[in-house]
DNA sequence: ATGAAAGCGCTAACAC
DNA sequence: GTGTTAGCGCTTTCAT
C-alpha cells in the first residue's frame, strides 16, 4: 500500500532488540567485528538475516564523512574508435569497485575547466571519496586542483612531462609496440613500417619508442618507412597508401592505434590484397572492431588497470589521511593479441 | 594543512547567523523560495555566496529519503559495434541529469538475475531514486521486480510483447528503416535488399517491417533479396556476398544494424567495388565507425531519449507517489544520415 | 565486551 | 513570513 516496497525497513534498533544487544553492538559487528565476542557476532548476524536489515548509506555518510562513492568521467562518444578502451575501463572499474563496497558516480565535462567545476560540486555536495582521471596530458590543471584541495585521486595515464606527485596507473605502450615489432621480426619481416601520431603527445611518442628500439636492436633499415598522422581512420588509410606505393614497400606495418590500423586495413582490402598474407598489420587498443575483423592488436589490460587504481585509492582512503602521502606509480604491460592480420 | 580542503565547510547555521535569520529560513530559501519574502531571500542568498555554503547531500537524503541518484547499468563492451548507442545514451543521460540536479550511479550485471540483485542492493543501501533500464526483452523479469517493489523506473526500449504498464521511451525503428528504404527508392533503386536479424526479436522484426512496408507501397519485387542473420560483421559480410552473387543482385541494401552493414561494406570493398557507386548500403545506429568510413545510417536520437526518460522519471518522482501511476510511453523518430554509401 | 549519550546537517511540522 | 522543536539512522566518544 505504501509507495515504496511495502514493509518499512528495519533499523539498527530492530536488529538490536531482536538480538538482545544494544544498538551499538550491532554497529560494532558491522564495522569492527574483531572487538565483539564471536558468540555475540553470530547472534547479531542471525538477527540481521532474519530482519533483512540494510545499512543506510546516507546516515553512515553523514556520520563518517565518507560516501563510498568514486567519481569517473563519462566521455563523449568520440568520432573515432578510441573511446572503446575508456568504456571498457569504466566497466571494469564499476564491477571491481562493487566488490570493495564502492560505487562509481558519473559526471561529464567538455574540457578541463568544466571538469574542475564538476570536481568542486561533487566534492562539496556529495562528499565524494575519490576521483579517477583519464586522459592525462601535459600541464594537466586537474591534478593540480585536486591535490590543492586534498581530494584523493588516481589517474589512468602518466602525468606526461610533469613530476609524479600523485598516484597513477598506466600501460607501457613502448613495451607493447616493442613486442608487436619483435613478433613481426620473428615472422621474418625485415621491412617494417610504423604509422604513429605527430610528435609531442606523450602516449604517441612512447609507443613509437618501442618500435624504434626493436628495429635498432636488429639493425633494420627503416628509412622512409615511418609516418605520423593525426589519429583517424582516413589519415591511417592515406598513410598506408603512401607506404604501399613506395618502390620498396614495407612487408609489415605497426600502427599506433586501431583507428590508424583500420584505415590501413581498408586500403589493403580496397586494393584486393589480404591483410596478413600480403601485408602484415598490427594495431593498438584491441577494440571490438579489431577482434571482429581479425586485426592483430596490442591489448591494454583494462581489468588490471582498474584493479590497481582501486588499490591505490583505497590505500590512500584507508591509510594515510593526506592524499599526497601514499602516492605510487604503476606501469602495466599490455599484451599482443595475434590474429589473421599478422 | 588539514587533509581535506583547508577551511572547514560552513553549515546552514553559519549562513543563518550571517544573514540574521533562523536556520529554517535558509532552508526555505533553498527549497521553497516562494514562501519567503524577496528581501529576505536576497539577504540569505548573499550570505550563502559570502560563506561559500554548500548543501550536504547526505543530510538531505537522510531527511527526505531522496538521494537524487539514478542508477544505470554499465554494459560490458560487446563483441560487435552495438554498445556504441548505449554508451552515447549513457553520456546524454549523465549530462542531462546534471542539469536537473540528479546524478547517475553505475552498476554492472551479467544477466537479469544479477541485475535484480543489484537493484535490491542499490535500493536498500543507497536510497536510489530511480532506475533506467536498457535492452528490454520479451518476458523481462526486471520490470516486474521493480514494479512489485515500487521502485520508479523507465526503460529505453519497449516491453516487447507485454502490456505497457510502465513508462518507456523507444525509437521507431520501423519508421527509420522505412525512411532509409524510401530514400533509396527516390534515388531510383528498384532492386533493394534487406539483411535483418532472425525473426523473434522485437527490435529486428520492427525494423524489417519498415522495409517491407516501403517496398509494398511501391510494389517492388523483393523475392530472394532478403536475409536474416545473427548480428555480426562476419554474418553481414556473408549475407552480402550471397546477395551480390545472385544472377540479378540488388542495387541497394538496407541493413538492420551497422555491424551487418559494415560486413557488407567489407565484402564490397574486398571485391574492388565502391560502396554507394556500385552498391548502395545503409546501416542502423550511426556508430562512430559508420561516420568515419562514410556509411549512411539511421541515427537514434539518444539525446532526446535521455531527455524524455528524465522527463518521465522526474514526473513520477515529483508527482504521483506510486510508480505505476504516471506511466507513459514515447516513440521517437530516428533520422537518416546520408553519407557516401547511398 | 557492552551500553548510554551525543550529534553529524538537514527539513517537516507546527507555533508564532 | 519566520522561528522552534524534533528526529532521520548511524557512529564516535566515554563510561561501565
Amino acid at each position: 500500500m505504501s509507495a515504496r516496497g511495502g514493509e518499512s525497513r528495519p533499523s539498527l534498533e530492530t536488529v538490536a532488540e531482536r538480538a538482545g544487544v544494544s544498538r551499538q553492538t550491532v554497529s560494532n559487528v558491522l564495522n569492527s567485528p574483531e572487538v565483539v565476542r564471536p558468540e555475540t557476532i553470530a547472534r547479531v548476524r542471525a538477527a540481521i538475516e532474519e530482519t533483512g536489515y540494510r545499512q543506510n548509506r546516507a546516515a553512515r555518510t553523514l556520520r563518517t564523512k565518507r560516501s563510498h562513492l568514486i567519481a569517473a568521467r563519462m566521455h563523449a562518444p568520440s568520432d573515432g574508435i578510441g573511446g572503446a578502451v575508456l568504456d571498457a575501463f569504466l566497466h571494469s572499474l564499476t564491477s571491481r569497485a562493487e566488490l570493495r563496497d564502492y560505487r562509481v558516480l558519473l559526471y561529464t565535462a567538455e574540457d578541463d575547466a568544466q571538469e574542475i567545476a564538476a570536481y568542486d560540486q561533487l566534492l562539496g555536495d556529495y562528499d565524494l571519496d575519490a576521483f579517477v582521471l583519464t586522459g592525462t596530458h601535459l600541464g594537466d590543471a586537474r591534478t593540480t586542483w585536486l591535490a590543492e584541495h586534498g581530494a584523493p585521486f588516481v589517474s589512468f595515464g602518466r602525468p606526461w612531462g610533469a613530476e609524479a606527485t600523485h598516484g597513477w596507473v598506466d600501460v607501457d605502450g613502448a613495451a607493447g609496440v616493442y613486442d608487436a615489432t619483435r613478433h613481426l621480426i620473428r615472422r621474418g619481416h625485415r621491412r617494417i613500417g610504423f604509422i604513429g601520431w605527430p610528435e609531442g603527445s606523450g602516449v604517441g611518442d612512447d609507443r613509437r619508442g618501442g618500435y624504434l628500439r626493436a628495429c635498432a636492436e636488429e639493425n633494420l633499415d627503416i628509412s622512409g618507412l615511418t609516418r605520423a598522422v593525426v589519429d583517424s581512420l582516413a589519415n591511417g588509410r592515406a598513410a598506408g597508401a603512401e607506404l604501399l606505393n613506395l618502390a620498396a614497400p614495407p612487408t609489415a606495418l605497426v600502427c599506433v592505434s586501431d583507428s590508424v590500423a583500420l584505415g590501413v586495413w581498408t586500403e589493403i582490402t580496397a586494393r584486393g590484397l589480404t591483410p596478413g598474407a600480403d601485408l602484415a598489420v598490427i594495431g593498438f587498443d584491441d577494440t571490438p572492431t579489431a577482434s571482429v575483423i581479425g586485426l592483430s592488436s596490442v591489448a591494454q589490460p583494462v581489468g588490471d588497470i582498474a584493479e590497481a587504481s582501486l588499490d591505490l585509492l583505497t590505500q590512500t582512503l584507508d591509510g594515510a589521511p593526506s592524499g599526497a602521502a601514499a602516492a605510487k606509480q604503476l606501469l602495466l604491460p599490455p599484451s599482443l593479441v595475434v590474429r589473421a592480420s599478422s
